[in-house]
DNA sequence: CTGAAAGCGCTAACAC
DNA sequence: GTGTTAGCGCTTTCAG
């Protein structure tokens, strides 16, 4: 049995303008009929028709989460599950529904903004990791819907909430040179994204202000996997650096193998500072120091943001830098107890 | 600019019934007009109102996804990423939309029903991990929703789609009963899912069919986590068996970790066979021979039959069971090339 | 404070 | 083949 308004009008003997009143929090209600009507619509557990509110209100209370083909990552890198699992709750307890577009090749992609989009069926979007130049981005933000971007995009005027990439890549480097480390190396993440050229670029200037430089044959560059922070590894240690900051803790449990494969033990003879702070860098062997990032606080930023944008509460482009935070473990610290520890 | 049917008819110089027959790909339209209709769509780039088109057709065109809070699991497993991906690359072939609903609460799971499965927001649901005797289950099924489960439910009546557990566990069984092994250990997942349960009852059929029986002392269960798998085995090597079933690989992996540093090397002390055919299966050490399963189709089979459902085309309970493959590697057989291969 | 009435943009009879 | 006409269930003026 569906129910209208009407249906509820009829059993608590008003119109349905005055239960529609209801429904909404309207105030001009008379409190002895706002109790009946609720009392009904408790008794008859009616709900209001989505499609219908939103054909009148132009609001479909519902935000979008793209995650771009390329991201085949997802299989693997716990990072989007974190992030998806901030979106999610931020968007739960803001009272959205959370739509989610995980695409396998570029049609699919170029579909989103005719079929998805134009039909009005999203109020926002959230958008992750897209590349440079990204085509889909452009296309988003030349429509009037309100988008936000995770991570940093490589262009302006958009609304974005990101990790301060390049603060981490300092508070690595001053963190090695602190430690007396003088040859210091970089595992890099690709430069063909904004985090990977953030944290390298922080990182030259942390070393900068120790006053010293990146040799450019301590550094080599993966490509955020295991395996790629392995491969760069195994180039990186001929060089013999005393120290190396891997750009994302996976490329550094990576490293880790391939030192432990070349008898190269870590703090002892080579300190390593990861970024991330996934769960996984507690339990590796040795715990692995790194630059903790607020990955699901970055989805919950994202969606606040969004709501501001749909409310009008905000404009774009709004921008937002989450703090990064140096966790050090005993990857850097051969005196830390077993498990490493905060400092 | 919002483009309505109306505008588009205007246009072209038709009605706007018409235009909506040729969107909607019906027939009794003159070719002509249809081409002529059909360029001014791709001219405007107009695109149907979501909103509007779900109030007249009773249909959203949004499948929902529904992961139960206690799932934190989410955060490590890539069962549930490969899962998602399945179901997404189904939904968008089959033109629907993925709503995703994560829960951290109870409480935001009892919301889900009135919020928003009764305001006719979803067509069909797809729920994951249930519990025994889930109440979310309960409440779902006594709707008229369309709802299609992953894994077996503990309750008759619903439809689902899961893989065959139990048929994994005899092969496990057979398999090390095939490699000579007469004291086989089970590291068990959690009786309290049918998942645990279907593996159990397989491997002990297994045996059976081989005239063995499982020693209760040989087995201990985990909790699907690589720490429950490494406590469990720290207990179950005291009892020194010949070979082993991890019932998940993530447990085999903590299994793995125990073994190792209790000096047990592994497949010539102990043969160990695990349970998902995780990416990550290959590339242990050594390579683990594992019973893989089918995630990623198991959430295309989960859609299609919703899809059914929804359409009509099938009517509930509709049960599908995926078969299940063993994948013989290192971990069993030391004989095998150094990073295993398929038999 | 409350009700009547006018749509939101679309689909689906029903006429022509 | 094509246009006309009712609604789908809701929000929102506008009267009272």
């Amino acid at each position: 049995m569906k129910l209208t308004l009407e249906d509820i009008g009829r059993l608590a003997g008003v119109s349905r303008s005055t239960v529609s009143r209801v429904i909404n929090n309207q105030p001009n209600v008379h409190d002895d009929v706002r109790a009946n009507v609720l009392e009904v619509i408790e008794r008859t557990g009616y709900a209001p028709n989505a499609a219908a509110r939103s054909l009148v209100s132009g609001r479909s209370g519902v935000i979008g989460l793209v995650i771009p083909s390329r991201v085949h990552a997802i299989f693997e890198d716990p990072y989007f599950s974190r992030l998806i699992q901030g979106i999610s709750a931020a968007s739960n307890s803001s009272g959205n529904m959370l739509s989610l577009f995980l695409f396998q090749s570029a049609e699919e992609e170029t579909d989103l903004y005719p079929r998805v989009v134009k039909a009005g069926f999203l109020d926002g979007l959230i958008v992750t990791a897209t590349r440079m130049g990204d085509p889909l981005l452009a296309s988003l933000t030349g429509s009037d819907l309100p988008v936000v971007i995770v991570g940093r995009p490589d262009t302006g005027g958009v609304s974005y909430v990101d990790v301060d990439n390049h603060d981490g890549g300092v508070k690595a480097a001053v963190h090695l040179y602190e430690l007396g480390h003088r040859k210091i190396g970089l595992l890099g993440a690709p430069v063909s994204t904004t985090a990977g050229l953030d944290r390298l670029n922080g990182f030259v200037q942390g070393l900068a202000t120790c006053g010293m430089a990146l040799d450019p044959k301590l550094r080599v560059d993966g490509d955020f996997s295991e395996s790629g922070g392995y491969e760069a590894m195994q180039k990186l240690a001929k060089q013999r650096p005393d120290a190396v900051f891997a750009a994302s803790d996976t490329m550094a449990f990576g490293a880790l193998r391939a030192l432990q494969e070349h008898g190269i033990s870590v703090p002892q003879d080579m300190a390593i500072v990861g970024f991330d702070g996934m769960p996984a860098s507690e339990k590796s062997i040795p715990a692995l120091t790194t630059i903790r990032q607020p990955v699901a606080e970055t989805g919950t930023r994202a969606v606040q943001v969004l709501n501001d944008l749909i409310s009008g509460a905000a404009s774009a482009p709004v921008v937002e830098i989450l703090p990064v935070e140096l966790v050090v473990r005993q990857s850097t610290d051969s005196t830390a107890p077993a498990l490493g520890g905060r400092r």
